[in-house]
This record gives C-alpha cells, structure tokens and sequence, in this order.
RNA sequence: GGGCACGUAGCUCAGUGGGAGAGCGCUGCCUUCACACGGCAGAGGUCAGAGGUUCGAUACCUCUCGUGCCCACCA
C-alpha cells in the first residue's frame, strides 16, 4: 500500500519541483504558441531591494493569475524584471562610497557609474532570485531591464517625441528640491506630513514713517486697525511664517485688495531689517483677509503661491540657499552659510533682538519630505525639463472612463479619475548621475538640440542630467516587448490582460503607464489594474523597522513553506482592504497543506488505482449508480467550483481560499473521508470501485482548483496520485477543471443534511454524557425520512459510532431509554450502562429553557399583524412551522425530563 | 480644508431586509485503522451609539462618536 509521509515537509520538494518545472520549459511562452494570448508584466521590483512582505503579496497574486490562464490553455506569459530604481540606488552606491570615505565626485562620473553597473551585477536584483523560493513562474528567460539597451532606446524615442510635439519643455519654475539627494524631485516624490511648528510673528517696519497718512496712524493699536507697532516700538506691518528663514528672500508684503485696514498701507515701502534694501506693500486677491493679520510676506522664490503673485506683480526673485540647503551671501554676513533649519531659529532671535517679533506660536501644518531620504523639501526656483501633462491625463481619463482600463475593485476609480483631473505638469530632470541622460544637447551659442542619435559636433555638450526613473518605468508595458521594434512579442502580448499593484503607486505608475501607452500606441497598457491592498501587521499597522513588526517573507517560507506564506497571505486579502497578517497565522495555513496532505495520503493508500493493481479509470461512474454521499461530495464540489471560479475571475482572493479550505476540510476530510471508510473497509468490490473513481476525481479536482494558490503541495500530491513523471505531465499545466452541472443535486444535499444533523446529534449527546467515542449502542429512530434512514442505516453508524440504527414508524415509551432529537425526527437510545442520568437532566433543562426561548420568539413575531399580513406568504408559514417545532420540542423535552426523572426515583 | 473606507465573538475578518458565522485563541473529552500540524463537543457577541424608513434593521437612510487611508501651494 502506497504510503506519505505523516507529515508534509514543505523543505523536501519545493525546490526540486521548481527547477523540473523550469527545466521543461513550463514557465516560457513563445508568441506563436496555442492559445488566447494572456501576458502580465511584473511591477519591475528596484535592483536595491530586498525581497519584502508587499512584493511576495504582489508576486503571489501575479503567479495565482498566471498559472490559472496557463492551465485554462491560454497562452500566458509574465515578464520579469527589474527596474533600475534612480535615486535610490544612486543612494545606495553613494552611502558605500562614504563608508570608503570617497564620493562622487572625486570618483568622477564614468566611474561612478561604473561602480553601479558593478553594483547591479552583483547584488542588484538579488530579489528575482527570492521570487523564485515562493514559485513564481516567471518567463525567466525574457528578464528585462529598465536601463538595459532596448528599454533605452524606448525612453529616447519617447523623449525626443514627445519635445519633437511641444509637450516636453525646458523651463525655470519652482520645484522641490532635496538638499540630500541634490536633485530636484516631482510632486509625488515629496510625503506631506503633518507636523508642529513655530509661527513666527514679525513686524516689517515702515520705511517711511512719514509717508502714512494720519488717519491710519491714529487707528495704530485699534483692534481693525491694519498697522501695529512692533515691541519695540517700530511702526510697519504684521506677517506670520513657520519657515522664518525665508523672510531672508521675502521682495513684499501682499494685502488682499478689499482689505479695509490695509487700503491705504498699498503701495508703501517696508524696509528689511537685515538687509539694505525695501520692498512694496501690494495688493493681491490670493490673501485670505481672515487669516493671521491679513498680510503675507512674500518669498518668491520659495514658495509656490509666493512665486504666483511674484509673477503678477513683476517682483524681485531672490534665491536665498544653494544646493545643500544653506543660505548664500544674498542673505547677508549675518545669516549666510547657516543650514537653513538653523537659520530658522537664528533669524527669529534676532527679530527678537531687533524688537520686532509678536510673538510665536503652536502651528499645526504640513511638511514635504523626500520620498526617498526623508529630508525636508524645499521649494526652489530652477531650470528643468517638464512634460506637459494636460492632454496625456486627458486622453487616459477617456480610456478608464470608457471602461477601456478597469479597476479591481472599482472603488479605486474615482481616486484616480480626479488625480488625473488636476494633474500638474511633471518634472522630470534629475540630477543624479543614475539615470537615463537627458538627450539634450546645448550648442556654443546657447542653442538646444534633443536628438534621437547623440551629438558629438564640436562645442555641443549633453545635459548632464538624468529622467525621473519613472518615465522609464511608464513604458514598461510596451518597452518590455522591444517597442518601438514591432516585435511579435508586442503584436502577441500587448496591451496586457492584467497589472497587479498595490494602490500606492496608481499615481506614481499606472497613471502614467496609462497616459504614455495611449499616447504612443493608441492602446491601453494593461485591461484590468487589480489594486490589492497593502499587507499590514496583525492589529493593521504598517510594517516598518521602527516598529519592529516587519515579516520577512523568505523567513515564513523557510519555516512554513511558499505555499502556506501564499495561502496565508491570500486569505488575507479580500478586494479593497489592506492585508493584516501574522507570523502564527501561516503557521495555521501550514496546518491546511498537512491537512491536504492527509487527504492526499487516504486519497493514495486507500483510493488510489495502484492499492489493488486495477487500472487506472478516469472520470466518474454514470451518477445514477452512485450511493448517497458520493452524489452529495459531487454536489458540493459543483458549489465549491461554481464559487471558487466566479472568486478567482473577481480577484477575490480570500473567497477562493475560503471556499475552497472550506470544502476540503469541513466537507470532504470530517464528512466524505468518513463516509468513504464504510464502503473502504467493507467487502463489496464493485463498491470499493465506485469509491475509489468518485475519492480520486473529487480530490484530484480539488488539486487543480487549488493548484494556483498552492502549487507546490497540489503538485506533489499529483504526481504521487497520477504517477505522472513531471514536465509536460505536470499539475502546473494539467487542465483547468470543468464542473458539471449534472453534478448539483439538491436532494442528495438535503438528504445527506439529514445524516449530518443525525450524526452530529448524537455526537453532541455522546460528548455531554460522557460517552466514550470507542463505546458502541444501538439507536432507534424514527424520521420524516424513514426510506432515507433506512437505507443509509449503516452509514449514520459507521459515521456515529452505533451498532445498529433500527427505524421504526413510532417510538415506544421505553423506560430506560432517552430520546435524541435531530431536525427530521427523534433518535431513541437505551441508557443502561450509558450516560450519568443527572448530567443528562441537567442538559435536557439547558435545552428546554433554550426551546422556550425560541418559541416565545416565534410567538411574538406571529403576535403581529403587521407581520402576518404584509411579509411574504412563506415567510409567515416558516414561522408558523416553527412555531409547530418549537412547541413539540418543548413537549418532547418535557416527556424525557419526566420519563428521566421517574428512573432516578 | 476636501474626499473615501471601516467599526460584527478576546484577536483578525466573512456575511445577509425575516433563524448571529469562520479562522486563531480559550474549555472539556478522545492517541478511533489519512491526519494530535488531528477528531468530537463547548463557552463567548445588546452586529460602535442615537434617530429614521419598514410589519420586521446587524444589514437601507441620517446624524454622532471612533479608527484608518488618500488628496490639498491653510501664509
């Protein structure tokens, strides 16, 4: 007899699986291969990570997705790869440099960049590898690259097109700059974050106090007078900031113009207190009069808003920091070189000293950071290459309007849809030396040129910049199939059937994804974006080393196995919420592989074709022949298929795995394994047959619907079961299942129900006497469905442990005996020897006081007029056969109590 | 400031206009021939609170409270 191990050893056979599967060539598609083409591309994970919880979610769903289309005979490929991740892996590089105690620069730029290919080649996308060990089936032979050769060529033909069609464009506006990463950043690199700060109040004196009429001097002091006089004593105008340091740049003070306290202060000068020049008061609709005093210090090169009115008012721009963040001898001796948080504090002591600061205040307000250090932004006047966004966002707000590209779940749409709506322009220059150079070449007389092929006339250098890592990323959906060569890879596979992201980056990447690929191909990139949520700790906190509550993937794998760190992880994660998952809960998921594995076990010692050496039949006896509980296991298999389809087609994850760990341990191991025992064990041949075809076929089923989320187990199980060698026999390509409609049968469900609620009963009566599972007694029934019990007599015994179930059409007033009841009739069992008869009384009063819970229930809704006369026909007549059943409960268990209680004496 | 979710058993979450569910945890019994990574039973919830619609609301509507997230150039 064929035997397992007791135990699944997930350690055991993943790997060897993983590499036959790769050796037959299971994960490569070519374009001309059979089959409805279905293509995903991977979110291209940085070459500098490693491999965390979110890429084993993402990359477990994108292989879930991929095996299924392969299985159902399309002609699916997943394309691998990398992205070369800019800044952040510059980041890295130049963190090694420093711990040489070199850097860049003295490194020189070919060097540098030298030293991060070398980098890359090493221990960048170490986390493919990682992928790998959770059995992504990648086409590992197509592993692209965002900065390999051909997705070069793509990004150059992008740029030089889309500057060729005016929507790229060289320009000075503000932008964020990180004063770590010495670059300029987009307007999603920048985090806000809420924070407190100091609102500095201050005083800008009055040049000429001369100049200002008498009748607003002599509202100085009034409470709607617009002019104050400083603490010490200067008279001028009252302006608040939390970054006090730019009042160092600040060319006005701005009033709103129907402002009546400052209606007559337009147009007068104030003079800067730490610095030789003045500067106008003027009048802008941008103030809000109600908030602070009314009047804005204006820093028109710090501040966007400042920079607006800046431009409407012709005013002076005055940079005030260099590169770094310190301040530059525009600012003067006093403050020049200071760090330009330092300087904060620096410029209001000496307001104080100079006895012009109010007061400060608490101030609740929102800072940017670098999304990729964490420094604080800060908003500077620059010169930097920008693409239009307005007709790009346009153009892929139609498509998802249209339904062209739609979102799983749908409630991610709105989002992005306003997104797109006020998108502002994008900046895309970098300067960091990791990157995609800008194919900008500048002449000796300040003429621009961006060309497709680079320039080597001489007086002409390149842009020593660098594009936002993103705008190669957005052509990943097309650059990945050699776009703009017409590949049959692209003619085959694009646009994708599906991309499969966290929501975090929709903005980021998608968005883009979706206006770049429309905007070159006329096609979406992708049909459908699946947003899954983002994994979270237990209690649903973020994950992040300062809370030390981060999992490490490769850690669950090791200990659980990739099956039950995918099944955990996909249980998780139903459609539009965020995915808490713990550490001890794969431990449970590793108990439903072993469970399976069990199954898998008795499938193969006791059902298995090689037990008795007859050969191997596939498919299913004619039903008509089959007894009772394989009709119900087929019927509940049509259910579980039905539903775990429908899950899958909707990317609800969580139902698939809820149905399908439903059927396989409430209903095919506590009940059909049971059930099967009594034919299994008994002597009828043919009937040990039918047992063995119907066990098979329902569990090698079950293997294939859950061989997606669990591939390595299913698998196993499938060459021990099949005897298949591997490769083209594997699972992993094995068909998709078909379920038969034939197989619903309601009556076998209900009949079986009724052996359910038999066997469970007496379980129950069993459990609260005592009664030991080993320990045999006879039952005497009788039933609503006294042919039913009748014939399926000797399987409630096997299934409750009896030595016989007799059916009768009356139950005698035995003494002695008690009575079980279950939903369609009463079981009456002898107690002699049996039960502790106190402890019987004492559950039979629980139960009474529990039916006549019910019944009072049942009668008070029946009380109601309302009820009986408006609710639906059958509604009413449930009740009332509830009503029926509650009293003859309460009868039944009074005649027991009694008939007990005459016993005892 | 704007918007969107969510609040059901100790924890994490399903669910439905008419009898409160699962997993984990907890309690009792059981080493029964697939499985102790197991089996059989059990305890535990005024379905956040208040109002409304309805014969009937955990579910639909409104408000309140609480939590989470996204967006925002609020000096």
């Amino acid at each position: 007899m064929p035997q397992l191990p007791k135990a699944y050893d997930p350690a055991a056979v993943e790997s060897a699986l993983y590499e036959d599967w790769r050796a037959a060539g299971l994960f490569h598609a070519e374009p001309d291969d059979d089959g409805e083409p279905f293509s995903i591309v991977i979110p291209p994970p940085n070459v500098t990570g490693s491999l965390h919880v979110g890429h084993a979610l993402d990359n477990t769903i994108q292989d879930v997705i991929i095996r299924r289309a392969r299985m159902q005979g399309r002609n699916a490929v997943w394309i691998p790869g990398t992205d070369h991740a800019g800044i952040a892996t510059q980041n890295v590089v130049e963190r090694q440099l420093a711990a040489e105690g070199t850097d860049r620069h003295e490194l020189g730029r070919d060097a540098f960049l030298e030293r991060v290919w070398s980098w890359r080649e090493t221990s960048g996308g170490q986390i493919l590898d990682q992928l790998e060990k959770l059995g992504a089936s990648a086409d590992w032979d197509r592993e692209v690259f965002t900065f390999d050769a051909p997705r070069s060529a793509a990004v150059r033909e992008v740029f030089v097109a889309l500057y060729e069609q005016g929507l790229i464009y060289r320009g000075e506006r503000l932008i964020n700059w990180c004063i770590r990463c010495h670059t300029a950043l987009s307007d999603i690199e920048v985090e806000h974050e809420d924070e407190t700060g100091e609102l500095a109040r201050f005083v800008y004196p009055l040049a000429d106090e001369a100049a200002v009429p008498a009748e607003v001097l002599a509202a100085v002091g009034d409470e709607d007078g617009g002019l104050v006089r400083a603490p010490g004593g200067q008279l001028g105008i009252e302006v608040a900031t939390t970054r006090t340091e730019t009042m160092l740049g600040d060319t006005a003070v701005a009033v709103h113009p129907a402002d009546p306290r400052y209606r007559t202060v337009v147009g007068l000068e104030v003079r800067h207190p730490f610095q030789d020049r003045t500067f106008t008061v003027v009048a802008d609709e941008y103030v809000d009069p109600s908030f602070g005093s009314g009047a804005v210090k204006i820093t028109p090169a710090h501040d966007p808003n400042d920079h607006a009115i800046a431009e409407r008012h012709a005013l002076d721009v005055i940079d005030i920091m260099d590169d770094t963040g310190r301040l530059t001898e525009v600012v003067g001796e006093r403050f020049a070189g200071q760090d330009r948080l330092a300087a904060r504090g620096s410029v209001k002591d000496a307001l104080g000293e100079a006895g012009l600061l109010v007061r400060v205040d608490e101030h609740e307000h929102s800072v940017g950071h670098c999304s990729r250090c964490g420094t604080v932004i800060e908003p500077r006047l620059s010169l930097q290459w920008f693409v239009a966004m307005r007709q790009l966002a346009d153009k892929a707000a139609r498509a998802v309007r249209d339904g062209r590209t739609v979102f799983v779940p749908q409630s991610r749409t709105g989002p992005f849809l306003e997104w797109l709506d006020d998108l502002h322009d994008w900046c895309i220059s970098r300067q960091i030396w990791w990157g995609h150079r800008i194919p900008a070449w500048y002449g000796p007389n300040g003429q621009i040129r961006v060309s497709r092929e680079d320039i080597h006339e001489e007086g002409w250098v390149q842009d020593e910049d660098v594009l936002d890592t993103w705008f190669s990323s957005q052509l990943w959906p097309f650059s990945v199939f050699g776009w703009p060569e017409r590949t049959p890879e692209l003619e085959t596979w694009f646009p994708t059937s599906v991309l499969v992201t966290g929501y975090d980056i929709n903005t980021f990447w998608v968005s883009r994804m979706l206006m770049i690929s429309l905007w070159f191909t006329d096609q979406v990139p992708f049909h459908v974006v699946h947003n899954h949520g983002l994994v979270r700790d237990e209690h649903g906190k973020k994950m992040s080393k300062s809370f030390g509550n981060v999992i490490d993937p490769l850690d669950l794998v090791d200990t659980y196995g990739a099956d039950a760190t995918r099944f955990a992880l996909l249980r998780s994660a139903a459609p539009g919420a965020d995915v808490p998952l713990a550490e001890e809960w794969v431990e449970g998921t590793k108990r439903f592989a072993n469970k399976l594995w069990n199954v898998g076990g008795f499938v193969l010692s006791r059902l298995g074709e090689t037990v008795d050496g007859s050969p191997r039949q596939e498919g299913l006896p004619p039903l008509a022949d089959l007894p009772l509980e394989d009709r119900w296991v087929l019927s509940r298999l049509y259910a579980a298929h039905i539903a775990t389809d429908a899950a899958y087609d909707a990317y609800d994850w969580a139902t698939v795995c809820r149905t399908l760990f439903h059927f396989l341990w409430d209903e095919v191991a506590d009940w059909y394994v049971e059930a099967v025992k009594l034919r299994i064990y008994g002597d009828d041949a043919a009937a040990v047959t039918t047992a063995r075809r119907v066990g098979r076929f329902v569990f090698e089923h079950v293997l294939r619907l859950l061989h997606p989320v669990m591939p390595f187990v299913t698998e196993t199980l499938w060459r021990e079961l099949t005897g298949a060698a591997g490769g083209r026999d594997s699972l992993m390509v094995a068909d998709w299942p078909h379920a038969d409609d034939d197989w619903h049968d309601p009556h076998a469900e209900d009949g079986f129900a009724v052996l359910q609620d038999l066997v469970t009963e007496l379980n129950r009566f069993r459990s609260q006497n005592g009664i030991a599972p080993s320990k045999r007694f006879p039952v005497v029934v009788t039933s609503e469905e006294p042919a039913l019990l009748a014939t399926e007599g000797p399987l409630v015994s096997s299934l409750a442990g009896l030595t016989e179930l007799r059916v009768v059409e009356a139950l005698t007033d035995a003494p002695g005996t008690t009575t079980v009841r279950f939903g369609a009739g009463q079981a009456q069992v002898s107690l002699a020897g049996l039960i502790d008869v106190d402890a019987e009384l004492a559950r039979l009063d629980r139960e009474l006081a529990r039916a006549r819970d019910d019944l009072a229930r049942v009668e008070g809704k029946l009380a109601n007029d309302g009820f009986t006369s408006r609710a639906p026909a059958e509604v009413v007549a449930r009740e009332r056969e509830k009503r029926v059943e509650a009293a003859d409960a309460i009868a039944g268990l009074q005649e027991r109590i009694a008939a007990l209680t005459a016993l005892t004496g």
